[in-house]
DNA sequence: AGATTTACTATTTTT
DNA sequence: TAGTAAATCT
């Protein structure tokens, strides 16, 4: 009898790899096995070959439970998972795909009680790993106000330093912050208590997301479990990865060796949070057998834009080297602008965006580029004058909002009893309990053990009402299932609360009408609580995704330009003092970062690249400073951009007000 | 506990 | 200048 097999899957469409890639794309989709790396310069499609790869796979028959895509947010990962489906025309669900937190978060939940932690744990933002360690420097008896004892923040960055580049806190103390040398010791011990405290309370901040993960992987039928599932890893940004991360690959990739990382050694920009530039560099050394593939054909920019970036990077010592190719028409030179201050700056800006705008170029298709945020500023004002619709990227995120994190500190204490974070500042919102109150009170409660009743029986009268307004509330939350009725009873009290506490109390209570919504979707406060932090969705972005699009000009750091295009693009601020940023100017790899940002930047181009800069320029230091161009601009040839000189007309006067 | 004053220090930011 | 952390006052 003969056999016929059916396929394990079914696509009515077939994928035309070939009419969709070119050879350079083609080679890697069909041949990335084994460890591979892709060096894709910039806007050469390596997203799209990371699509095409995950399709193949797919089409290949491989299960998308055995294939893990890392990406650099939470949100591209959805993106490419997208763009893949369409391709298919199937859905991928099962895969396993996010940034490293995310999966990492994912894979803990199951795994934690091997570290002795239980799967409810919650994390922790920035925010209230410092406030915890504060709680440290408190409980350990230091003075903070001896001098030059680091403060909270600083001690915050070192431990996510250490953790991320796997290194000793001795070694980043003495490397980034000599000054503060003599506090070894002290930093040790306080954050020796910030690790014990964090695992009495059920907690993890990020760095323990990955630290853990790794922890658990290095068990050996663990590390073994995960390297079997994984039957495909692809990794996007790979420049941007850190030490720490590289060793979690190193693990749950060990077994199938299938790991194919994309990532522009140019483009590693990250430093500052632990990327390692080294990652990437030392990739084939680390990994035997590496594959290399390079992707040099440009289809973003036009022949002018790259050739500048080109002169650009070619200053860089520590790189791949390589040439980018652009397939587009040759176009307008890049422009380099000479304003007389930040005013002038902002009114040549809006004038141009005006103007491009009215040959038909949608705002959307411009964006303004900076290195730090306070060069925006001025350019704001002139924006809001002229009536030119325009958004910030990167505000403060709605999950890290005071209000937002009042209210899950509520569910979260439900959720996770132990989490000392979350009930202290929930109690510590109901009058007459400050912190010190809520402080007792959690002591009296988990470590002495002492029964409800009998504490509110000797609180004083004021703390006495607040206490017993608190245990209300999460007396009757608890019997509520539906995270939305609980958010609308938390916000009975916290509805006073607001108008008390803030000047915008109104904005504060319809965002958290917003969360209630959101909330109904979840079946269950727990539910609720542990999958927030994937919702990468709800930031401060989505507030205006009631406004035409097509009619936002997007304001962005260079940083959060990652990944992104757009036909017209100006970068202001281009001037020495500020781009290379001062504090990098007397290390060599620091400055070679500067450059791969000022690479970046003009990479984001399609066609028409704007560089400002301005001369005169107040600073709170030194007063007046006037400034040339950064000493980026004079490592180009002069025919790689033009200048332009800004006139005023002499009547201009009545323009100013 | 909560309000007010004083002191300090200015990148980039994801989860 | 502004925004925050720490100290001090009520």
């Amino acid at each position: 009898m003969k056999e016929y097999k059916l396929k394990t899957f079914s696509s009515p469409f077939i994928i035309n790899y070939q009419d969709n890639l070119n050879p350079e794309q083609l080679k890697v989709v069909y041949e990335a096995d084994g460890p591979s790396l892709v060096l894709a310069g910039a806007g050469s499609g390596k997203t799209r070959v990371l699509i095409y790869r995950l399709a193949y796979l797919y089409e290949k028959g491989c299960n998308v439970r055995n294939i893990l895509l890392v990406t650099f947010t939470n949100k591209a990962a959805q993106e490419m998972i997208n763009r893949a489906e369409r391709l298919l025309r199937m859905s991928l669900k099962g895969l396993w795909a996010g940034t490293f937190h995310h999966v990492g978060n994912l894979i803990l939940r199951n795994e934690s009680h091997l570290l002795g932690y239980s799967s409810n744990f919650s994390i922790i933002d920035k925010e209230d790993a410092k406030d915890l360690i504060d709680d440290c420097i408190e409980e350990l008896g230091y003075k903070k106000s001896t001098k030059l004892f680091p403060k909270k923040e600083l001690i915050s960055n070192i431990w996510s330093l250490a953790i991320n580049s796997f290194k000793d806190i001795e070694e980043i103390i003495i490397k980034n912050y000599p000054h503060i040398e003599e506090f070894i010791p002290d930093i040790k011990r306080i954050l020796h208590r910030y690790t014990e405290k964090k695992k009495n309370a059920n907690i993890m901040d990020f760095g323990d997301l990955l630290l853990n993960w790794l922890k658990i992987l290095k068990i050996d039928i663990i590390g073994q479990k995960y390297a079997k599932l994984f039957h495909y890893i692809l990794v996007d940004e790979y420049q941007d990865t850190n030490r720490l991360q590289f060793e979690i690959l190193k693990i749950i990739s060990s077994y199938h060796k299938n790991i194919l990382v994309v990532g522009d050694d140019a483009q590693s920009i990250y430093s500052f949070r632990a990327a390692d530039i080294n990652n990437i560099l030392d990739f084939p050394k680390v990994f035997k057998g590496t594959k290399i593939f390079k992707l040099r054909t440009n289809y973003r920019s036009t022949p002018q834009i790259l050739n500048l970036a080109n002169e650009i990077i070619k200053h860089n010592k520590k790189q791949f080297p390589k040439k980018l190719k652009a397939i587009k028409k040759d176009d307008e030179t890049p422009v380099v602008v000479k304003t007389k201050d930040v005013y002038q700056q902002a009114q040549f800006v809006a004038q141009r965006l005006v103007e491009l705008n009215y040959q038909g170029i949608p705002l959307n298709h411009m964006a303004v580029l900076f290195r730090s945020r306070f060069q925006v500023l001025e350019l704001e004002v002139e924006l809001l004058k002229r009536n030119i619709p325009y958004f910030v990227r990167g505000g403060v995120r709605f999950f890290e909002q005071t209000h937002i994190k009042d209210i899950l500190s509520y569910l979260k204490t439900i959720i996770n009893p132990k989490d000392e974070l979350s009930f202290k500042r929930a109690l510590s919102l109901h009058r007459g309990i400050g912190r010190r109150f809520a402080h007792h009170i959690w002591e009296d409660l988990r470590i002495k053990r002492k029964n409800i009743q009998e504490i509110i029986k000797n609180l004083p009268k004021k703390q006495k009402k607040g206490f017993q307004e608190f245990t209300d509330i999460i007396q009757t939350i608890k019997e509520i299932k539906p995270p939305e009725a609980a958010i609308r009873e938390i916000l009975k009290t916290y509805r006073d609360y607001c108008y008390v506490t803030f000047d915008n109390p109104q904005d504060r209570i319809s965002d958290l009408e917003e969360l209630a919504k959101m909330a109904r979707s979840f079946p269950n406060i727990k539910r609720f609580v542990l999958e927030l932090s994937s919702y990468e969705d709800f930031k401060g972005e989505t507030y205006f995704s009631y406004r035409d699009k097509s009619q936002i000009l997007v304001l962005t750091t260079i940083h959060q330009a990652k990944g992104l295009e757009w036909e017209v693009v100006f970068l202001i601020g281009f001037s020495d003092y500020e781009f290379p940023h001062p504090k990098s100017l007397n290390s060599p790899e620091l400055l070679e970062e500067e450059r791969r940002l000022f690479y970046v930047a003009t990479t984001r181009t399609r066609s028409l690249l704007y560089i400002t800069y301005p001369q005169n320029k107040y600073t709170f230091k030194n007063g007046l400073i006037i400034s040339r161009a950064s000493m980026f601009l004079y490592e180009l040839p002069q025919n790689s951009y033009q200048e332009w000189n800004i006139y005023e007309p002499d009547n201009a006067s009545f323009y100013l007000d």
